[in-house]
DNA sequence: CGATGATATAAATTATATTTATAGTTGCTG
DNA sequence: CAGCAACTATAAATATAATTTATATCATCG
């Protein structure tokens, strides 16, 4: 058996039409027709009717049963293929979610320099939920994502290396600015300048809020934390960001949270259950751990 | 691509022997080197290492990542092959565990009977962890399994439909006939005669000694309730089963137990995540589900 | 040194997939 | 209703790929 042939079969289980899966894979139509019948043959089965009545394709229970394999099997070759070619360059690919990129991974990158493997790596940049896939089809072979809670995927395994409450960030200025602890219910009245683009942040704010009994007064939403602490250093409002976005400014005071059973943000490694890791990617891995544990 | 060569290399890793492997699929020695030389031009890399100064074959880091992935599409790919043989003669395997089997499903016969869809079904005795494999490889279509935590595993999915205490049966001569309900812990001095043929009943029954600090006196362990039930009848000992082997006999007495947060046994409906159910399967799980849970 | 066990190579053969050319079916349109 | 368009099937020819046959290479062992 073929792998082409399930890739055909693939096709025409989106496409519906023969001549067009045809045009799609540069070959000519009879090459579908027989693909299909040699499936048919192999599984002893029928996988589609023709209806010519109605001009469609209808897929058979059996079809749509073989659709499901197909499509496992596909992509898990598409993964073995990056793998390896990921293998023979001695590089691996590191997904890392914005935050971490930007306060975790200069740290990083200093100990895997140091190690001479930092040359070796390859970011991917992208939220935690595009990271997931990608780890998930094999473009990355190691993330780094973030959550609220502990992460449980199917095929993908995560190892939790990192734990930090969130904090409140409000400017020198601000009269809260010269406590050290607050209850975030304190902030019912406050204007909030929060960060776009992750989940994780928006996840945890949202049970605060909703715990607290409060509609936030969202006065600005950016994607840079950078231009977040600006904001709140000209007191155009408060922020809620992990404790790892301090950057020692003085015109910033951090807030630590007093409330019970906060939402965390935990850091974890995650690779695919699938991946072989090898000496190299095992090491990366250890420097990540000890950098990020400290 | 083709299939033969995932399978002829998945064999290699296992056997490291080009020519017993061409002996295993009744093949040329040659087409193994072919079929690997293949592979490794496919994925642009080296899978093995020809040591002929030792005389063995080493699979290097690229070949173990493959081997990882060529075994899930070989057995995806049989999965896949059981299940479209199942939907061609419309009849789907019902893996059931002897306890269900025997106390269960005589009524979920009646019922499926009654809709013309027994002759359908072919069941599949054998113990939870044997039926779970059997259902991953694609031997079994639905599996009925008892456990005492919730089911939760990569390629299953599992419906919990029922939760039973476990009860315990004296004979009725036992001085504990007279209870309807007892501590465990006042069992210490028991004699105990236990199913043998069940994990489920073994791992709650130890947590329950182990909670209760003591060390059971196992007089016999039999695979047949019967062969236990009469046994307690005759006062051998007494015994630790789910309730529903209740058989109305009035030569034993059940007792309830009292214990805080007891194990239960836990009965799930499972399918693969993969497996797609057909209008008649769907039907079978619905009467599954309705006569189990009443 | 010759025999053995292991893998590789090349040419011949066989098997399989694809193309080319064409036919069948249905619907639509002038 | 003829004729064309859209779609799939079939058959023969061709191209591609896998397997076998026969033989070579390499290292080990007695």
């Amino acid at each position: 058996m073929n792998i082409n042939d399930l890739d055909y079969f693939n096709q025409l289980i989106k496409q519906k039409n023969f001549s067009k899966v045809a045009a799609d894979f540069n070959v000519t139509q009879p090459t579908i027709t027989m693909a299909i019948k040699r499936l048919e043959r192999e599984f002893n089965t029928t996988l589609f009717l023709r209806d010519r009545v109605h001009n469609e394709l209808i897929v058979t229970p059996s079809g749509e049963q073989l659709a499901v394999h197909a499509q496992t099997i596909l992509s898990e070759l598409q993964v073995a293929h990056q793998e390896l070619e990921h293998l023979a360059d001695q590089h691996m690919v590191l997904g890392l979610p914005p935050i971490i990129e930007n306060y975790y991974f200069p740290k990083v990158a200093a100990q895997l320099q140091q190690q001479g493997i930092l040359e070796n790596i390859q970011t991917l940049a992208g939220g935690s939920v595009w990271l997931r896939n990608a780890l998930r089809d094999g473009q990355a072979d190691v993330a780094l994502l973030g959550s609220t809670e502990p992460l449980a995927y199917r095929t993908l395994v995560a190892e939790e290396f990192d734990r930090q409450p969130f904090n409140i960030f409000v400017s020198a200025r601000h009269p809260l600015a010269a406590r050290k602890r607050i209850y975030f219910s304190e902030l019912k009245r406050e204007k909030f300048v929060l960060f776009n683009s992750s989940f994780v942040h928006n996840t945890a704010f949202n049970k605060l809020t909703r715990r607290n009994h409060f509609r936030p007064d969202v006065v600005f939403r950016a994607t840079d934390t950078h231009v977040i602490m600006n904001l709140v250093a000209e007191n155009v409002g408060v922020t809620f960001l992990t404790g790892i976005v301090d950057q020692h400014r003085n015109d910033v005071v951090r807030l630590e949270l007093l409330d019970d059973e906060q939402p965390a943000f935990i850091s974890s490694i995650v690779t695919r259950t699938s991946h072989v890791l090898t000496p190299m990617q095992q090491r990366v891995i250890k420097v990540l751990r000890a950098t990020l544990e400290e």
